[in-house]
DNA sequence: TGTACATCAGTGAACGCGCGTTCACTGATGTAC
DNA sequence: TGTACATCAGTGAACGCGCGTTCACTGATGTAC
C-alpha cells in the first residue's frame, strides 16, 4: 500500500503537471490557484499543504518543465549518433504539432518573457538552458552553432504562434530547420 | 490653439505609449488600467472615453508598437545600402541595451507568447512581421535567410533575458549576430 | 490481532484586496446669436 | 466683442467579481500498547 507521504508526493506532482499545462496554455497571471487545483482533482484550499504561495509554485513549475526538456534532449543524444540526435531534436521542436500544442510544448517559447520577469525562477532556468546547449554542442560543430540553433528554434516557434497565416508560420519552421542543418554541414 | 479633438488624440497617444511601456516591462495581465492612466497623467475613470475595454487597448498597443518597429526598419533600409542597413538593424536589436530595456524594446521578444494567445491581436501583428521580413529580404540573399535572421534575433533576446549569467546572455547575442552575417556572406 | 489516539492531506466557507467597469459630476472649450 | 448655452474629456466614488490566502474542520491512515 502507498504510504501517506508517497500519496502526498504524487498529489504534489499532479499539481505541478496541472499548473504546467495551464500556465503554458493561458499564461501565468491568467490561471488561478483554483483552476490548477480543480484540474488536479482537488479543492483550492489544499494547495497550501504543498506550496508556500503561487509564486513558489511558478518557480518550481517553470524549472521542472525545462528540466524535463533538457533530460529528454540528453536521452536522445545518448541513444543516437550526433547527426541523428540533432535531426530528432530539431524536427520535433520545429514541428507544427509543437506550435499547436503550446500547453505541452517548450517552456521557453510558451512562457519565456513571463518567466524572465521573475528573478527567483531564473537561476534554475539558466541551468537547464546550459544543459540543452551542451547537448546541441555535442551534435554540432561548436558552441556558437548550438547557441544559434537554440535561439533560432525558440524564435521560430514563437513567431509561428504569432502568425495568423499558417503558411507563413510553416515558413518560419522550415527556415529554422534549414538554418540548423546548414550550421551542421558547414563544418561537418 | 489646439482644438478639443486634437487634445483628445494626444491624450489617446499618451495612454497608448504608457500602456506599451508598462505591458512590455511587467506583462499584460500584471498591469491594470489604473496604473496605465496614472502613468499617462490621468485618473482611471477617463480610460473609457478612449477605449472600449482593456482588451481593445491591448490589441491596439501591441499592433502600434510593432508598426513602429517595422517603420523604423524600413527607414533604415531606405537610408543606407543593404549591407549597412542589415548591420544597423541586427546590431541595434542584438544590443545588450535592448535586452536590458524590455519596456522600450521589441514587442515580439517582450510580449510574444502573451499576444499570441489573443486571437484579435494577431492579424495586425502578422502584417507587421511581413513588413519586417520584407526589409530583411531586401538586405539578405533570399527570404529564407530573412526568416532565419528574424527568428534568431527574437530568440536570442528572449534567451538573453532569461539567463541569470550576463556572460551567457552576451554569448547568445554574439552568436545571433554572427549567424545573421554568415547568412548574408554565404550568398553575397 | 484489536483498540484508542495522533497526525495531517484535503475540504470548503470566509477574508481582504485590487481588478475592470460604470456613472453622476464638473469645468474648460466650442458654438450660436 | 460679449453673453448664454451645449458638449464632452476627464474626475473620483462606487459596483460586482475573482483572486490569493487563511482557517476551523473531517476523515482516512499510521502508531502505540
Amino acid at each position: 500500500m502507498r504510504t501517506t507521504s508517497e500519496r502526498k508526493a504524487e498529489t504534489r506532482e499532479r499539481i505541478l503537471a496541472a499548473a504546467g499545462e495551464l500556465f503554458r496554455g493561458h499564461g501565468i497571471d491568467a490561471v488561478g490557484v483554483d483552476a490548477i487545483m480543480h484540474k488536479a482533482g482537488l479543492t483550492h484550499g489544499g494547495f497550501y499543504a504543498h506550496f508556500a504561495s503561487k509564486e513558489a509554485l511558478v518557480a518550481e513549475v517553470s524549472a521542472a518543465a525545462l528540466v524535463r526538456s533538457a533530460a529528454r534532449w540528453e536521452r536522445i543524444s545518448q541513444e543516437a549518433d550526433p547527426a541523428t540526435a540533432l535531426r530528432r531534436i530539431v524536427e520535433s521542436y520545429l514541428d507544427p504539432a509543437h506550435v499547436a500544442a503550446t500547453e505541452h510544448g517548450c517552456m521557453l517559447a510558451a512562457l519565456g518573457p513571463e518567466v524572465a520577469r521573475r528573478r527567483e525562477a531564473r537561476p534554475a532556468i539558466t541551468a537547464s538552458i546550459r544543459r540543452m546547449l551542451d547537448v546541441l554542442t555535442r551534435c554540432q560543430p561548436g558552441r556558437e552553432c548550438a547557441l544559434g540553433t537554440l535561439s533560432g528554434m525558440v524564435g521560430a516557434v514563437l513567431l509561428a504562434r504569432l502568425c495568423d497565416d499558417p503558411q507563413l508560420a510553416s515558413e518560419f519552421l522550415a527556415a529554422a530547420r534549414k538554418a540548423a542543418s546548414l550550421a551542421t554541414t558547414a563544418a561537418g
